[in-house]
DNA sequence: CGGGTTTGACCGGCGC
DNA sequence: GCGCCGGTCAAACCCG
C-alpha cells in the first residue's frame, strides 16, 4: 500500500472559528493528540478535563477533529484504531504530538493451562494453542498514551523499573521499536520506544496500561523520609528524566483517587516536559512549527489552566504566557 | 545466580 | 489462501 505522506496541517484547522475558542483550544488537543474524537477524550481526562461534554455538540470540532484523524489514518486504514500513533512518519517533522487512546475492557488472560503430557514438543503445541483459544475472543487494549520527546536516548527514564521483551525493526524506518515491560509483578504496563526517522532526534515512547503501583523511585523517596528533593536528584526521592525532571513527593499512605491524580500530574509533567522541550527544537523556525507550536501552547494552557492546583506550580509562567 | 538483553521463531490480524 | 507486519515468546546470552 503506499504510504501517503501524513501529518497535522495547518491549514485543515479553521482556526479563526473565534466564536469557539473554547472549542478551539480542545479542537487544538484532538489535532496534536492525532487521535480521533472518542480517544481523545480519554486524552482530556488524562488532562484533567472535567467536563468536556460540551464539545460533543460543536459540529465544527467534530469535523475538525475528524478531518484530522483521517488524515493520520489514511496511511494505513483499516488499523485497529486505539493503536494511535503508531506512525511510519510522525505528523510533521517537527511537531510535537501527544496522543492517547482508550479502549473499553481489558483483556490480561494469559493462563497456560498446565498439561501432562511427556513430549515437550507436543506439550509446547498444546499449550499455546489453549493461549490462543484463551485470547480468542477480540484482544481488548489498555489505553495508551504516547510522547514524542526530544533526546538523545532512547529509553527514557520515568521512575519505573522496564524489562525489554522485545525488539523489531520497524517498516520504512532505520531505527527498531523496542518493547519494555513493567518488571513489577501484577503490573502489565507496556512501554513501545522507537525513534522518529525523520527526525532522529525525537524519541516516541508509548504506555500502554496503568501502574498499579507506585514508581520505585518514590517509593525510594518515601522510604528515605518522603522529604520534596531538589529537582533532578535520584538519591533524595525525585527522579530525573533526559526531557527534565519528574514530579517527585510522597506516593505512600495515598488513597487510590489521590494515587490515580498523581499519575494523572505525571503524564502530565511528561507532556510538559515534551512540550517544552520541543520549544527550543533547532528546526523551529519554519512556519509550519510555529504555527503548530501555537497550538500546542494553546493546547497546554488551556489544559494546565484547567488543572486545579496540580500543575500551576510547576508550569513557568512564561510557558502560560507565552505567544 | 538473578535479573536484564538479544534475537530468531511464532502467532494473530489484516489486506490482497 | 497467502504474505506481510506488529507484537510476543523464550532460549541463549550477558553482566554485576
Amino acid at each position: 500500500m503506499e504510504k501517503k505522506e501524513m501529518g497535522v496541517k495547518s491549514e485543515d484547522i479553521n482556526i479563526d472559528s473565534s466564536s469557539l475558542l473554547n472549542s478551539y483550544q480542545f479542537s487544538s488537543v484532538f489535532d496534536f493528540c492525532e487521535v480521533e474524537k472518542s480517544s481523545s477524550l480519554g486524552f482530556m481526562e488524562l488532562l484533567g478535563v472535567q467536563d468536556y461534554s460540551p464539545l460533543l455538540d460543536v459540529p465544527q470540532l467534530s469535523t475538525m477533529s475528524m478531518k484530522t484523524s483521517t488524515v493520520i489514518a489514511s496511511s494505513d486504514t483499516g488499523k485497529d484504531s486505539s493503536e494511535v500513533l503508531n506512525q511510519q512518519q510522525p505528523a510533521t517533522p517537527n511537531s510535537c504530538s501527544i496522543s492517547s487512546a482508550s479502549s473499553e475492557a481489558v483483556n490480561d488472560n494469559k493462563t497456560v493451562v498446565e498439561q501432562t503430557e511427556d513430549d515437550e514438543e507436543e506439550k509446547q503445541k498444546t499449550n499455546k494453542q489453549l493461549k490462543t483459544k484463551k485470547t480468542n475472543q477480540k484482544k481488548q487494549r489498555e489505553p495508551r498514551f504516547a510522547f514524542m520527546t526530544k533526546s538523545e536516548v532512547d529509553h527514557l527514564e520515568d521512575g519505573y523499573r522496564w524489562r525489554k521483551y522485545g525488539q523489531k525493526a520497524v517498516k520504512n524506518s532505520p531505527f527498531p521499536r523496542s518493547y519494555y515491560r513493567c518488571t513489577t509483578v501484577s503490573c502489565n504496563v507496556k512501554k513501545r520506544v522507537e525513534r522518529s526517522f525523520t527526525d532522529p532526534s525525537i524519541v516516541v515512547t508509548t504506555y500502554e496500561g496503568q501502574h498499579t503501583h507506585p514508581s520505585p523511585a518514590m517509593s525510594r523517596s518515601a522510604f528515605v523520609g518522603a522529604q520534596i528533593a531538589p529537582p533532578d536528584s535520584l538519591v533524595s526521592g525525585g527522579f530525573s528524566t533526559n526531557y527534565g525532571s519528574v514530579l517527585q513527593g510522597n506516593y505512600n499512605y495515598l488513597s487510590s483517587s489521590q494515587y490515580h491524580q498523581q499519575q494523572q500530574h505525571q503524564h502530565q509533567q511528561l507532556l510538559f516536559n515534551t512540550l517544552s522541550s520541543l520549544n527550543h527544537h533547532p528546526y523551529n523556525n519554519s512556519s509550519a512549527f510555529t504555527q503548530e507550536r501555537k497550538l500546542c501552547n494553546q493546547v497546554t494552557t488551556a489544559a494546565f489552566l484547567r488543572d486545579h492546583g496540580l500543575l500551576q506550580d510547576v508550569v513557568p509562567s512564561h510557558m502560560l504566557k507565552e505567544e
